[in-house]
DNA sequence: CCTTTGAATGATAACGTTAACATCATGCAA
DNA sequence: TTGCATGATGTTAACGTTATCATTCAAAGG
């Protein structure tokens, strides 16, 4: 066989399942559609024929005719980290819940231009809507997509322009800030994320904020990444300043490097310096110290990503498009009161 | 508008290109699928005419004709472990360069019967071929896969029944163990992982076989699972045990939880206890001690997984059908010679 | 009894694409 | 010149499903 038949092919059509049921294609497609207006009788013989015949519908058939898919697509930048692969945990279970088929794309380098093209790519296949996990830097321009296209996105540029489901990162921070401040350090400084992540951004701005609320000057905020190897460069550097007391990373994983960075430098956790890290990982409760974290729920960020698309592509009007998702600060034993 | 159309409908078809461009919709056909026999004004013409209309051809009505899907299904359980993410993510960027879209599937409960639902809804697509990640317990005849449909597998029973693609985890167990009795210690503890996952018990069987081949009874391995809190858990006890020098892990998380379990009993890692983990999570090299572990390349069993799924969909004999992938053994401070 | 209603079923025509075949120049060898 | 290959294009008929309209038949109402 040169060209082998896909998997599917040669399998029974509703023709083939009407002619042994005896009734026209048109009883079985009602049948199968799960249509009112069968008798009992035929039904049963429909379904009797079709399980005999091991008939499944063709989806490619029922699209081009129907014109729908029931399928969205997924953006998403790299789909091992973290926070990216719980939210798409979110989105296929929720997707699957409401019957949907979830089509993934991935892009590896952030770069404008190859988001622009996955999202082409994904958009040529017959998608009912887009979920955006993760669209670094890319904004709508770049994207290009098909107008009327229902989109929803999680963390980026693009949260201005749709729908998007986000944690609550102002109160996230705020929390932990206060929680810092509370314990009695003077002042939180802070390991910023990647430059070109937005949530990065509204963190660090989060943080200068709650500090200028308390009348306090803001430090520097040391340039950082997602990365444990990020906040282990940043730590090398703030453990040479003894007036640091209380650092506020950009996510868990800086934290963790930073801690690792603090130990090296003979600085003590929690007794020398406070860390607060901020997603919530499984692994932090096991750190050591155990970390404080403000701890979000990327599933249910998936989930209502999930919803939003659906409700637009169902025509149904938005009641609010920006869902805000709270946060909760765990306290652990990476934060303490400062030495006196 | 009560059922309003789908984002693409009304979208251009190869007919309204055509007329704009003078010529038939086997032309335009013809250029759209890059065949070779089009002369290269009438050429530029349809393109441009494509241009302008915002033409992209309908994918149903192209796998409906052409019975080619290009597209595989992905299986997954809990996309958000580590082992499963880096994986996914590997077939994500396969299957991309291949042209191929990928859909995807996840299963929370490990049940075999919801296993054989979701590849119902997969195999219900339109999939050239699927990826197994992870199937948990399930068996071939749980899946009930349609006759002919191109598998591949990783982790899991299927291993058996289907090509394959998965780490030597024989020889980075093989690896780990001789390390640690290379150190002197006398004998290395083992935290197993779930019952129900195939890897853990190659992993723990290998343990046991490098013991026996060391001429060393091994010590009952303790019953765990992929998490840190089942390392924790498993700590507290060996802890209480001071001939336990050394202890093989079933993956990273686990010896993670370990280290903290045994720093909060008051051993020391490495110097009263040396511990090795497995997988190679990036956070391992951040850890406190930096975790010594048996580093596996993920994204390259994602990778071999699809080569193997579209060389049966083509029609390719497979060389081989299970593809072993080297592990390393990366050393770092969490092992070191037992005290004496 | 005839009409009316409604439910069950069937027939037909699309949906957008491509494989297979047909057509029509053009060029070149005989 | 004829004959025949070659390349560019057009025509036709599917792929499997479902929307729409048409038909049939039995039950209900007068």
């Amino acid at each position: 066989m040169r060209n082998p038949r896909s998997a599917t092919a040669g399998s029974p059509s509703i023709n083939d399942v009407a002619r042994l049921a005896g009734v026209s294609s048109q009883t079985v497609s009602r049948v199968s559609r799960g249509a009112p207006n069968v008798s009992a009788g035929t039904r049963q013989r429909v379904l009797q024929a079709m399980d005999k015949l091991g008939y499944s519908p063709n989806r490619a058939a029922q699209v081009l005719r129907s014109g729908a898919f029931r399928t969205i697509g997924v953006l998403t930048q790299q789909i091992q980290r973290t926070g990216e692969a719980w939210t798409t945990s979110g989105v296929l279970e929720a997707a699957a819940r409401a019957g949907y088929t979830v089509v993934m794309a991935q892009v590896a380098q952030p770069g404008a231009e190859e988001m622009g093209r996955a999202v082409h790519r994904l958009a040529q296949q017959a998608i009912d809507g887009l979920v955006i996990v993760q669209a670094g830097t890319a904004t709508a321009e770049h994207l290009a997509l098909p107008a009327g296209m229902p989109v929803a996105s999680s963390d980026s540029a693009l949260v201005e322009r749709y729908p998007s489901a986000s944690a609550d990162q102002v109160q996230g921070v705020r929390d932990a800030v206060s929680h810092l401040l509370g314990l009695g350090h003077r002042t939180v400084h802070h390991i910023a994320g990647p430059a070109d992540s937005r949530s990065a951004h509204v963190r660090s701005a989060a943080w200068a904020h709650c500090l200028a609320e308390a009348g306090i000057a803001a430090p520097d905020p040391i340039p950082g990444g997602w990365e444990a190897g990020d906040g282990y460069a940043a730590g090398l550097e703030l453990a040479r300043d003894p007036e640091v007391t209380a650092v506020l990373c950009a996510n868990d994983e800086v934290a963790l490097g930073l801690v690792r960075a603090l130990h090296e430098s003979g600085r003590r956790v929690p007794e020398d310096v406070s860390v607060v890290g901020f997603d919530g990982l499984p692994l932090g409760e096991y750190a050591f110290p155990p970390l404080t974290t403000v701890q979000q729920d990327f599933r249910r960020a998936g989930a209502e990503m999930v919803r939003l698309v659906l409700a637009q592509a169902q025509g149904q009007p938005l009641e609010e498009s920006h869902v805000i998702i709270p946060t909760r600060l765990v306290v652990r034993a990476s934060t303490a009161a400062p030495a006196a």
